[in-house]
DNA sequence: GCTATAATTCGTTAGTTGACGAAGTGTGGA
DNA sequence: TCCACACTTCGTCAACTAACGAATTATAGC
């Protein structure tokens, strides 16, 4: 891994919001929208976020229609990477905010994704 | 670890200079003017990028009369904090800076530490 | 005490970052 | 062919950061 790189990633992982959108996806796949409620942001800036851990390689990404699907960067990603990756689970595992997250993610999948989107509403 | 804690080790490694100051004290502890000659940035940076470091947990110091020496955190860092460094270790063992900076050390190590100290000499 | 010197602190400046909303893109359904 | 909507891009502003030099602190030697 070159420098350039290395500090890609670990800028990444310098943003609580970015890092609360990677830990997210522990579970499983997250649509942006789903990750727009948990972090209480505008869409435009945590699109900006994923994209910056997409183009560090943390997260994978695909599109489905209108939504957009992130997972964790698994076995196509470097050591390195999924090392940071698992360095930052273990670092936060005990951390009151990823936990809370943890339990919120739950409601948010048992939620209508269509319902969910009410991000973009005024209400 | 806390996410406070996190994100003041993930800001400390997104710097490369911070990053080539911590690696460089991989083989043992070094002194500041010797860093500062090794990035060849100004004595308040270094000084300023090395209690960053410290601040995150990443690295110890000792004063020994008017030097100040730097080692990496060893076995008084949290396993988050030694984690942070072995991943950094890895994840730039084959990049070239890194490993300049490694020979480099090798010769400063080798000149007495009162000629090093040209950084503060004009010439 | 003085002086020299290693390091730190402080103030300034230029560049970067994160937040937002407005406008634009592209996809699915009426 | 529209419209609704999920997402992205862009412009802007405030806050932060890295760099430097000047001034300050602290220590060793005379």
């Amino acid at each position: 891994m070159k420098m350039r790189e290395f500090i890609q990633v670990t800028q990444a992982l310098a943003d609580p919001a970015r890092v609360r959108a990677l830990l997210a996806l522990r579970d499983g796949e997250l649509c942006l929208c789903q990750i727009i409620e948990l972090l209480g942001l505008a869409p435009s800036t945590v699109s900006r976020h994923l994209n910056l851990l997409y183009q560090a390689q943390l997260v994978q990404r695909r599109k489905q229609g209108r939504w957009m699907y992130f997972t964790l960067a698994g076995k196509t990603a470097t050591p390195p990477v999924q090392q940071a990756i698992a360095w930052a689970a273990a670092a936060l595992a005990t951390d009151p905010l990823i936990k809370q997250d943890a339990r919120r993610i739950k409601t948010l999948c048992r939620q209508n994704l269509v319902e969910l989107c009410a991000c973009y509403r005024p209400n």
